[in-house]
DNA sequence: GTTTTACGTCAGCCATGTTGACCAATATAG
DNA sequence: CTATATTGGTCAACATGGCTGACGTAAAAC
């Protein structure tokens, strides 16, 4: 912080508070999917096939450009990814009922599998970290990770939530 | 989770709350990356880029392998990054006091410049999510990420933070 | 004096992001 | 019905940032 100088102790713990907020969030994204990647390396996957896996099993039926929208990545990086996928028998792709353009996508019980043992695993280390932390922890872990989106992506969020409950 | 049926209520929020959890930390992380993203990139610069002038930043005369020890890259990786920063004149070396073959690494002064803008713009966004949360969640923000360390990463941080103590 | 350590470097591979251009099928608005 | 917009795929080329393996060099440590 070029404009918050060590001079007062508050100011001081400020910039340390915000410090710390920024490492803890580089290694433990780094320690929270490192986990996986060695799964996904043994199936000669990486993080992108894991993103659309994960993403897709959560939205079933999505359509390519929801998942792109999700994704934040160009069509043809996803392009890659998904026909792998298909190819590998992960995910298989449906006709959209209304509009036949769309290719809807779903995991395959192979998918599933992969799915679950990923998201098992990375759901161990957070319902650990919950464990340890508390009820209370974990409500303000939510409320800030949440303050620090983009406001697209809390819109993206909710309408994504809204979708799932039909 | 494989073995978490959405039967009982309880257990369905359950694995709800993890789920979210997972979503968040991917969410969370790609926006608060990608704003210094930008920045890097008229730089012609990338993550790597970032992450060693933060951690050189921070731990000013830090050698190479302590800043392969944080970053867990290989050293060819590291190499081909330190050598463009010290190129482009954001990162200087002076060998070792008492081991002359380490090379301790420093911000030139147009890399304590960027560093400042990079980390204030990332600081600020955690500063608002701060605001917004509350006290409280802050806290318990950092004692979920805590819990999702490795054990290795838990010895690591508390050892750095011993060194800058001195 | 030999071995280990702390680097550097060259060569090449892979995954995953990017842009730009172009094509096909289908939906929708005029 | 026709024109346009949307959904999605595809090819080519490129950059970044990981990786491995091999080899070199200077200095510390035994």
């Amino acid at each position: 912080m070029a404009d918050v100088k060590p001079i007062g102790k508050a100011l001081f713990l400020r910039e340390e508070e915000l410090r710390l907020g920024i490492e803890l969030m580089f290694f433990a994204y780094r320690d929270f999917t490192g986990e996986a990647d060695s799964i996904l390396a043994e199936q000669h996957m990486g993080r992108a096939h894991h993103r659309a896996i994960y993403f897709i099993g959560r939205n079933s039926g999505i359509t390519v450009s929801d998942l792109l929208t999700i994704l934040c990545i160009t069509k043809q990086s996803l392009s890659r990814v998904l026909s792998g996928l298909m190819q590998d028998g992960y995910v298989f792709q449906k006709p959209g009922a209304t509009d036949r353009r769309q290719r809807l996508l779903y995991l395959t019980e192979t998918g599933i599998g992969l799915e679950s043992r990923l998201t098992s695993l990375q759901g161990r280390r957070f319902a650990a970290a919950y464990r340890e932390a508390g009820v209370d922890a974990v409500d303000g872990f939510q409320r800030v990770l949440r303050g620090l989106l983009d406001s697209d992506t809390i819109d993206q969020i909710a309408q994504q939530d809204q979708t799932r409950d039909i």
